[in-house]
DNA sequence: TTTTAAATGGACAAAAAGGTCCATTAGTCA
DNA sequence: TGACTAATGGACCTTTTTGTCCATTTAAAA
């Protein structure tokens, strides 16, 4: 019996590793795969994996050779976790019915349609306003600390 | 790019079943696994396997032979959505922080915990007061339908 | 009691997700 | 330029999820 969770671990591992490049990039460093995965602890081959799509996504740079590492791309001023999330894994958990109980829309709703659909807003509004930024951004000691903490 | 839902399969099919089943034990009948599968749209070995769980979780009663087939078990008078699933997917949906950013409690809460806090309240709210009998109960053929609906 | 209908259980197969490894490429610095 | 460093890309492996098949068991009906 698995243990339920919202994300994809490619998803969870993705947000996990944007925050912390973001939190270095305020200190003008680049870091790298190793420290990354180290830092947010992931498997690194998989993070490696990871930060390059999010490289070929557009959200990151990244720079090879000494000194290298991953920058959030300019153009990700404001990079909600929603762009990342659908992104990675489409948008049926913003959009969907979200209980999978076949196709349903506002015209032929599902009888859990109604109900769900206050839900799915919350979930739309939440992932909207929050941005890696904001995340990099209050409290950051406690932020890597709860990022990085083992259960 | 997998397409996000927010259940396993086996998940999906279990409500889809037992909703079905529930719909016929209200005509008196019992049906078996091939009508079961084959009007809720499930692979029909898969969905078999499935029923042989619920009936091990005690959420279904079978029976073999002629005239055999399934009815909700006489124990469950009133199964909510969330016995089903936290039965199949364990509770993490209702309890964990939603996102999969490490272990969070009340004390140390991750960067998200509180914002998401109302969200999984209202998930729980859903799961606990939406009902088998009750998806089964209102506008049966309509429900069915959505049940069977393609994309 | 024989036939028939149905669930059961176990083995197996396919696809997706999660994860690893390594040779190559592309920069930096001495 | 040569040595070093770090990302890249592809091949490969493991586990989980999803799905299939079939022989067996159990019960009802003829």
């Amino acid at each position: 019996m698995k243990i339920y969770e919202v994300f994809k671990k490619e998803t969870e591992y993705a947000l996990r590793g944007l925050v912390y490049i973001q939190l270095q990039n305020l200190n003008e460093l680049r870091p790298g795969i190793a420290e990354i995965a180290s830092e947010v602890e992931t498997p690194p081959h998989f993070m490696a994996k990871i930060l390059q799509r999010m490289v070929r996504m557009g959200f990151l740079e990244s720079a090879k050779g000494k000194n290298g590492g991953y920058s959030i791309h300019p153009a990700q001023g404001t990079l909600s976790l929603k762009k990342v999330v659908s992104a990675i894994e489409g948008n049926n958990l913003f959009e969907g019915c979200g209980f999978g109980l076949k196709a349903c829309d506002e015209n032929h709703p599902c009888p859990l349609h109604n109900s769900y659909a206050p839900i799915r807003d919350a979930i739309n509004k939440l992932m909207e306003e929050e941005t890696i930024q904001k995340l990099a951004g209050t409290g950051k000691e406690e932020l890597i600390f709860a990022l990085n903490r083992k259960s």
